[in-house]
DNA sequence: ACTGCACGCCC
DNA sequence: GTACGGGCGTGCAGTA
C-alpha cells in the first residue's frame, strides 16, 4: 500500500522538506489535469504528486501555484533525478499553470522506448501512435485505483462518469484531496518510479537512454513557445481554392474531394473505369485519377471533378494552421516511431507541402537557417553493407543517384549540356534512380515499386535485379540481415541501439536498420547544434534528416557555421553531411 | 462514441 | 505464393 503525505498549504512546507530529505533518489512526478489542451482557457491541474519506488508519495494541490512552485523547486534541488511518464505533457501543464519551466524533467516514456524496443510490437497491418505505451502497459497494475476513482466519481456525477473523458472531468469536479483521486495518482507515480528504477538498472541501454532524454529536453519548449505562421498567406491559400470548391460542391451536390457514397454512385453513373479498393469502392487517389478510363462524353465532368480534388489538396492543413491563430504549438516526440524517428503532432510539422511550408515564418527579428543531410539512406546502407562500389559512389564530389542511374540505365545518366548541367533526360534518370534506391532501402515489394516507378511489375523486377547484380555487397548484406532477423537475432543500429525483433517481418530488417541508424545520427547532430546555439536561437523543426533553426538575424552566419561543423560525420569512410542555408524569414524547400 | 479505412502530405 | 519502410490529420461509414 502506498503511503501518501499531503501538503495542503505553504505553512506545511516543513513536511515537504522532511519527505524530500528522506526520499532523495529517483522521483516520479505526475499531474492530474482537467483536459489535454494545456493552452485551453480553463485548463487546470487538480493534483500534483511525487512518488518513490518505496511506495512513498507526496501530494499537493495543483491549483495552489505558489505551493507547486516551491515544492517542485525543492524537489529538483534534493532528488537525484525527477522523471515523468510523458514529461513533455507534465512540463507543459506546469509551465502553463505555474510558470514553472521544468527543463531537466526526464521522460520515462522516452527511456522505456529505448530500453524495451519490442515490448509492444505493432499490430499487424497498422502503424501509428499505439507504439507509444502507457504506464499501465509497461507494468501490470491492479487497475484498482482507477476503478475505485471511477466508481466514486460516478456516484456523484453519473452523467459525467459515462463519458470517455471521465477522468479529466473527475479532476475538474472533485476536490483535489479526494481519497480515490489521491490513490489513483499515487499508484501512477509509484509504478512510474519502479519503472524508472528498472530502466536505470539496464547498463547497456543507459547511454542510449541518456541521449534520448537529452534530445527530448532539447525539443521540449519549441512547441510551447510556438512556431509562427503567416495568417495572411494562409488566407490567400484558402481564398484561392474556395471558389473552385464551392462551385464543385454546388455542381455535383456532394464533396468530390472526400470519400462518400454519393461520389461513388456518381462515378459509376458517369462510367469512369477505376481500380477498386478491397471494399469494392473506386479508388480515386492521386495515382489512380490520371489512369482512369473516361467515356468521351463524360470527359468535361471528369476534368471538373478532378480539378476540384486538386484544389482541395492542402486545404485541411490550411484550415488547421488558420485555426492556430498564427502560432503553431505542436509537440515533438523524439522517439515515438518504432525505428526511433521523431514524430510531430498537433499539428504535424513533418508533412507540409512546399506551399504550406512557405506559411511558416521566423518570429520578428529572426531568420531561419537549415540544413538537409545529403543522401543519408545510401550512405548508411553503404556503411552497413560495406559494399565497396556503393561506398565509392557515396564519396564526396559524387552524386550517388546519378551513379545508380548509370548502373541501371547506362552512361547516358552522366550526360550534361554545354553549360555542364545534366540534360533533361539525365535528370529524369537520376530522379528514377532515386526512386529505385528508396524502394531498395524501404524494402518495397515489386508491385508498389512498379507503381512508384510508373512501370510494369516485370520491369520493376528487372531493375531491382540489375541494381542488386552490380551492388553485390548490398545484395549479400540484405539477404544475410533478413536471415538473421528471421532467426530471431536482435538487430541494432550502427551505433548499437537495440531494434525490435523482426522474426515475423524480416523484410523490414534493412529498412529498420537504415531508418533507425539515420535517426540516431540525426539526433546526435541536432544535440550538437543545440549545445552551441547563441542566445535567442532555438531548434525549430526536425524533419527526419532536415533541421530548421530559428535565430536572430545577426547570428545567421554563426549558426550556419555551427550547423556546418555539427552536421558532419564519417562512417566507415562514407561522409554524411548537411550544407547549411540561410533560408530567410519564410521557410521553403532547400 | 468508437473504430477502420481511404486518402492527403512528408522523409 | 504474396506482400513488403516510418509517420499524422481528416472525413466517411460501419458498428455499438
Amino acid at each position: 500500500m502506498n503511503e501518501i503525505t499531503l501538503i495542503t498549504k505553504a505553512a506545511e512546507l516543513r513536511i515537504a522538506d522532511d519527505w524530500l530529505a528522506t526520499h532523495n533518489g529517483r522521483l516520479v512526478l505526475d499531474t492530474e489535469t482537467t483536459g489535454l489542451d494545456v493552452f485551453a482557457a480553463d485548463f487546470e491541474i487538480g493534483v500534483v504528486a511525487l512518488g518513490h519506488s518505496s511506495g512513498a508519495v507526496l501530494a499537493f494541490p495543483g491549483r495552489d501555484r505558489d505551493l507547486v512552485r516551491v515544492v517542485l523547486q525543492r524537489a529538483f534541488a534534493t532528488a537525484r533525478s525527477v522523471w515523468a511518464h510523458n514529461a513533455i505533457y507534465d512540463s507543459w501543464a506546469l509551465r502553463a499553470t505555474s510558470e514553472l519551466k521544468l527543463s531537466s524533467l526526464k521522460c520515462s516514456l522516452v527511456a522505456a522506448r529505448v530500453a524495451y524496443p519490442d515490448r509492444f510490437p505493432p499490430p499487424k497491418g497498422r502503424t501509428g501512435p499505439e507504439h507509444g505505451f502507457s504506464l499501465k502497459d509497461l507494468r501490470p497494475t491492479t487497475q484498482h485505483a482507477q476503478d475505485a476513482l471511477k466508481t466514486s466519481f460516478s456516484s456523484d456525477h453519473p452523467a459525467d462518469a459515462r463519458r470517455s473523458d471521465w477522468l479529466p472531468r473527475a479532476v475538474r469536479l472533485l476536490p483535489w484531496d479526494t481519497d480515490e483521486l489521491l490513490a489513483y495518482v499515487a499508484e501512477d507515480v509509484v509504478e512510474g518510479a519502479r519503472l524508472v528504477d528498472d530502466i536505470a538498472a539496464d547498463r547497456n541501454a543507459r547511454p542510449f537512454i541518456n541521449d534520448e532524454i537529452a534530445t527530448d529536453q532539447l525539443w521540449r519548449w519549441t512547441g510551447f513557445d510556438g512556431i509562427h505562421v503567416d495568417l495572411e498567406r494562409l488566407r490567400q491559400l484558402a481564398d484561392k481554392a474556395a471558389p473552385t470548391l464551392a462551385e464543385a460542391e454546388k455542381h455535383f451536390g456532394f464533396k468530390p474531394w472526400t470519400g462518400n457514397k454519393a461520389r461513388q454512385e456518381y462515378l459509376r453513373k458517369l462510367g469512369v473505369q477505376l481500380p477498386t479498393t478491397d471494399g469494392g469502392a473506386l479508388k480515386l487517389g492521386k495515382k489512380e485519377r490520371p489512369a482512369a478510363e473516361v467515356p468521351e462524353e463524360a470527359q468535361a465532368e471528369w476534368d471538373m471533378f478532378c480539378a476540384s480534388i486538386e484544389a482541395h489538396s492542402d486545404q485541411a492543413q490550411v484550415d488547421q494552421f488558420l485555426a492556430s491563430g498564427g502560432l503553431l504549438r505542436g509537440q515533438i516526440s523524439v522517439n515515438a516511431a518504432i525505428t526511433g524517428r521523431s514524430t510531430s503532432r498537433n499539428p504535424n510539422l513533418q508533412n507540409m507541402s512546399s506551399a504550406i511550408r512557405e506559411t511558416v515564418i521566423a518570429r520578428p527579428g529572426c531568420v531561419l537557417v537549415g540544413a538537409d543531410l545529403s543522401h543519408v539512406e545510401p550512405s548508411i546502407l553503404a556503411a552497413l553493407s560495406g559494399d565497396p562500389l556503393l561506398i565509392e559512389h557515396c564519396a564526396r564530389g559524387r552524386d550517388v543517384y546519378i551513379e545508380v542511374a548509370a548502373v541501371v540505365w547506362g552512361p547516358e545518366a552522366f550526360a550534361v549540356d554545354a553549360a555542364g548541367a545534366p540534360t533533361p533526360e539525365a535528370a529524369k534518370l537520376r530522379k528514377r534512380a532515386k526512386v529505385v534506391f528508396l524502394a531498395l532501402s524501404y524494402g518495397m515489394g515489386d508491385a508498389s515499386f512498379a507503381s512508384m516507378l510508373g512501370a510494369s511489375t516485370d520491369e520493376a523486377k528487372l531493375i531491382r535485379q540489375k541494381a542488386l547484380g552490380v551492388y553485390t555487397g548490398l545484395a549479400r548484406f540484405s539477404k544475410e540481415l533478413q536471415q538473421r532477423a528471421r532467426n530471431g537475432d536482435r538487430l541494432t543500429t550502427l551505433d548499437g541501439r537495440n531494434l525490435p525483433l523482426l522474426t515475423d517481418a524480416p523484410y523490414r530488417a534493412v529498412n529498420y536498420s537504415i531508418q533507425a541508424s539515420a535517426a540516431t545520427l540525426f539526433k546526435k547532430m541536432t544535440r550538437d547544434v543545440a549545445a552551441q546555439l547563441p542566445f535567442g536561437a532555438r531548434c525549430l523543426i526536425p524533419v527526419h534528416d532536415e533541421l530548421v533553426v530559428e535565430c536572430l538575424a545577426a547570428d545567421a552566419e554563426t549558426v550556419a557555421d555551427i550547423i556546418r561543423s555539427a552536421m558532419h560525420v564519417e562512417i566507415a569512410g562514407t561522409p554524411i553531411w548537411g550544407d547549411p542555408e540561410i533560408i530567410g524569414t519564410r521557410w521553403r524547400k532547400s
